[in-house]
DNA sequence: CTTGTGTAAATTGTTAACAATGTGTGATAA
DNA sequence: TTATCACACATTGTTAACAATTTACACAAG
């Protein structure tokens, strides 16, 4: 149907997927510290696109809670209030169990395989104290479970949540026992998951991100203590 | 500090949040059917604001799921698949159910007077056969016991997750006995509420979603006879 | 030294023109 | 008649110029 190769036909839609992608992945690393302001012709440099683009893409990132545009002055990463780190830490219990507990269904001893050889990194990059691999290597294991609830949508919510967190990952990574018990918990998690004990599973899903909230509540109040923290404010 | 009343200063913001609402609830209530394409002149002549509005409340509709944006020929209404569907009344029951737990402990005698009241309204529009006003109390119904559960990114995702089911809403409506059992719900509601009966509650809240996907499953098979029904391909 | 003020620069918001692509229509030929 | 192709038109995507607003800074007054 007159469809045929005879262009270019640029495609658009993965270029700009693509600067949304990094973007998103800068503020995640925490390139930009909260309350920074991002700058549209700095940003147009950087990734070498229009500004056109990086408008676009900031009004996506907005709609997922990852900045804030406020009129005139610009795109702020977001500073994720302890009211709404609570609120979101609450809704990650619900659908990580949610998501466990669908996985459990779908598993078999070739995931659970996977899953072993997964662990088997994470633990190889803490040896090395490769801690970036580290990070990868666990994201994946969780990410492989929840994959298997087999519910793309849930998958979507999940890693939305995980990202409007961002200023948690390096707080929770950077606390003393931290990685330690990761490990641990993966070796629980394969456990529960051969024996199909959904009850243990649940309670790891949540003792995992309660555990993760602890250690930043944690950080946040040393910090406190020299830095008032003004609330993210206008 | 120099921020005095000092100029006209238009609210962009806000009127922008406006056009997205409005073009939100047309998609809603089933102005524009899915599959039917959005024409961006079309649009800017309705809303009378210019293609470039049009255009950025598109791609924020988009990020919700409402519309999808295929490049060089524009946004349709998103039809969510059966799959996308089943997956989303998954996740619904769970952070019903969670609103509805969060809810309970918050919830006093006032907020049941409160709730009584909406409840008779459902009711009398029920009697006057005023369907419009109907559906408008029968979500303040519920939405009022969502916020009680004292979660904002809550409330936010749960609504979401309705707006994309938009299809949904209709066909469970026009179902019959659907209003009925509504009615009968919120009484069962009320008296959960009153006695502090989680365990009812959270019945309740699956029932009420379980329901409403069944009849809309009913009304899609009687449909899918006469109307294939093309998956929405590209 | 501090404080306020006005102006210039920087930055964001909007528009209109233009480029790229899709869509439909009608002529032409088998 | 039907299929095919070229062409015009409709629509979307992009850019660059311009308008609105904020921010920075110099300078004067107290």
């Amino acid at each position: 149907m007159g469809q045929q190769n005879r262009g270019p036909k640029r495609n658009y839609k993965q270029d700009f997927q693509r600067v949304v992608a990094e973007l998103e992945n800068m503020i995640l690393i925490g390139a930009f510290q909260p309350r920074k302001r991002l700058v549209e012709k700095n940003l147009s440099q950087i990734f070498n696109v229009s500004r056109f683009w990086i408008r676009d893409a900031l009004k996506v990132l907005e709609t997922k809670g990852l900045v804030k545009l406020i009129p005139y002055k610009g795109a702020v990463v977001s500073n994720v209030s302890l009211q709404e780190l609570e609120e979101i830490f609450v809704i990650r219990v619900a659908l990580e169990k949610l998501a466990t507990r669908l996985a459990l269904k779908n598993i078999s001893s070739s995931d659970i395989k996977i899953l072993k050889r997964i662990s088997k990194q994470v633990e190889q990059s803490f040896m090395k104290k490769d801690f970036q691999n580290m990070l990868i290597a666990n994201t994946n294991f969780h990410d492989y479970i929840f994959k298997r609830s087999q519910n793309q949508t849930l998958q979507q919510m999940i890693n939305g949540l995980r990202s409007r967190c961002h200023i948690i990952r390096h707080s929770a990574w950077s606390s003393p026992g931290f990685l330690e018990r990761s490990l641990e918990e993966h070796q629980l998690y394969i456990n529960a998951l051969k024996g199909r004990d959904l009850e243990t599973l649940e309670q790891l899903a949540e003792d995992h991100i309660t555990h993760a909230k602890t250690h930043y509540l944690k950080k946040l109040a040393n910090e406190n203590n020299s830095v008032p923290l003004v609330s993210s404010e206008v």
